[in-house]
DNA sequence: TTTAAAATCCGATACGTTTCGGATGGTAAA
DNA sequence: TTTACCATCCGAAACGTATCGGATTTTAAA
């Protein structure tokens, strides 16, 4: 390994003024700057990160928190597009990214601050914890920088960042509406996700504005998974044979519910009507084609992680940042 | 931040029996030992990172590098699916993984080796890499470990992962022969990736061993791209009508002839029977559902970084490492 | 009692880099 | 000639940890 040293030793020159010239500090002639550089290139020098990291106490690295990179959890493609659009952003800022999953298996899991401390790490970008994670908590209550996707909660130096989960949702139902839909049911996910009660909030908004009565037996919760949504949705249409369109909280679960339907005779859109939610890849080539919001993951993980570095900063943010979405009309509703 | 010399202090107990306390060596009493642990925890002790791998010279960390984590690339899901097997192995011998991509876009792009340096990583697990990329030269020459997955090439210190794809595609086409098949075609993707050779060379064998001559015409290349191979089947089956079975080297490509065959207003499996390669998520979505070879990249990204760490040892390792594989059959083939 | 061996501890140094505080020599203004 | 100011350089210390070689105490064997 070649260090600054040999670099000096070879230049007849001090390491300081090495160091100070890799880094083209003003107070070095245009001449050694040169010299030096070119040495350094010639015997092919490699900065040691842990050696900057540990003298300058910060590392230039953004970390990412995710809840798991989970052998099944990826078929929604959701997390890849943050991790990809995180990753092409520090790149441009040349910084590097760290990932951090919290292990379902392992019980003797490392807390998230730690980590961070671990490696210097300026600052975190947080998806998909739960928020009884005692873990999250912690690092709530801690004056790391937080970026908060997609989960809203107030910590010492946090910021939030999702599409409008209200807005959407109530478009959404608001475009079955506008298809005489009138009975409409939905399959939420996890009660307790914050997503989850914004996304109801929505639903319900667009049903009380057009006068139709809001049934608590045609609110369901199928914890995101596209089993539980495919078991859900056969009972209830079963039980409310009234039923002609169904909102889902999410793709993957409007594929469950999708093949429910089927599985049950009935045809989509003419006998029910699906609208999903994020507009994953899947969705396109799912038939019928879901109609569904689309939210832009890969420009959610570039934007947290650009507001995350402006934090890390120092620079002003907003405490809520909301992204655009879109409804995507496909062909799994139908007018009746 | 609390380093191990407040620990010491406060312990009124030497920074080396600290730090050999906290790593449980043997030279250190029970009673001192557990003293140092508790006050380590109390003071909320976190080791730096930096400082250790800087001292000893390496970093338990393993490198990943990709072709690039791009914003369109992901919907396959196999880079997700290796990433998270490396996670999990790496997670399971107390190690972290480094993941680095290669920008398209960036110019000056850093070198591989120049990455490993830097972080004193041990070696690297490498896919989708271009074999022509000058870095993955250096990267061979280099005396740094690597697991090359699904590319077979030899360096100084390397070895190869992947499933035996001669075999697997030989098996997916004897499946269509096995049901009259006889005007077979192969959608094959990029000509100078390896894997591209020997699933061509799979699909030669079969046909040959039953006597079916193989006709240059009937082997296109569409670049693993879907919309490529959407356009090249189209020209195909307009240009010889009487082929019934379509053999692609993978799923992405497949649902692009899956598409271009209904676009001509054909069905499947009635018509032209489809197989696929790779078995991603979307190949058991789409209509019909994909006949394809299973790959477990999961599993893949698991055994290949233990493969690293088995090298970075010094363990003996074998130079090439073959997976299971397996055709599901699904609905896409039919008898003629 | 002496001696050897084991158990337990510690000082000093090293890893590669940055940076503080100053040193040196040269140039221009007073 | 003196003074002040640049431009350019450098020594030494620091970051937090691990480890080599040895020192000290305790225990057990002779």
């Amino acid at each position: 390994m070649v260090t600054i040293k040999d670099i000096a030793k070879k230049a007849g020159i001090s390491v300081t003024t090495v160091s100070r010239a890799l880094n083209d500090y003003y107070d070095v002639s245009p001449t050694t700057k040169a010299l030096i550089q070119s040495i350094a290139k010639e015997m092919g020098y490699v900065p040691n990160r842990s050696a900057q990291s540990l003298v300058k106490q910060k590392s230039n690295t953004l970390a990412i928190i995710l809840s798991g990179l989970e052998k099944e959890g990826g078929k929604d493609n959701i997390v890849y597009g943050m991790l990809s659009g995180m990753y092409a952003f520090a790149e441009t800022v040349n910084y590097e990214v760290a990932l951090f999953t919290t292990s379902t298996a392992q019980q003797k899991k490392k807390s998230y601050v730690q980590f961070c401390k671990e490696h210097n790490i300026g600052g975190a970008v947080v998806n998909g914890i739960r928020t009884d994670d005692p873990f999250f908590e912690e690092l709530l209550h801690s004056d790391l920088p937080c970026v908060l996707i997609d989960v809203f909660m107030e910590g010492k130096n946090t910021c939030n960042i999702s599409i409008d989960n209200v807005k959407a949702s109530q478009q959404a139902v608001e475009y079955l509406i506008k298809n005489n839909h009138k009975n409409i049911a939905m399959i939420n996910g996890r009660k307790e996700a914050s997503v989850s009660v914004e996304r109801q909030k929505g639903y319900i908004n667009a049903l009380t504005a057009s006068g139709i009565e809001v049934k608590g037996d045609y609110l369901v919760y199928a914890d995101y998974l596209e089993e539980t949504a495919y078991e859900k949705t056969k009972e209830l249409i079963k039980k409310f044979p009234e039923i002609t369109a169904l909102f889902c909280a999410s793709d993957m679960m409007a594929l469950g519910s999708i093949r429910a339907i089927k599985n049950c005779g009935l045809c989509i859109p003419q006998d029910i009507s699906v609208v999903g939610f994020d507009n994953i890849p899947l969705s396109a080539y799912s038939t019928p084609a879901l109609t569904t919001i689309s939210q832009d993951f890969y420009f959610m993980g570039y934007e947290a992680s650009r507001q995350l570095l402006k934090m890390i900063n120092n620079e002003p943010v907003k405490k809520n940042v909301f992204l655009k979405h879109k409804l995507l009309e496909r062909d799994s509703v139908a007018m009746i």
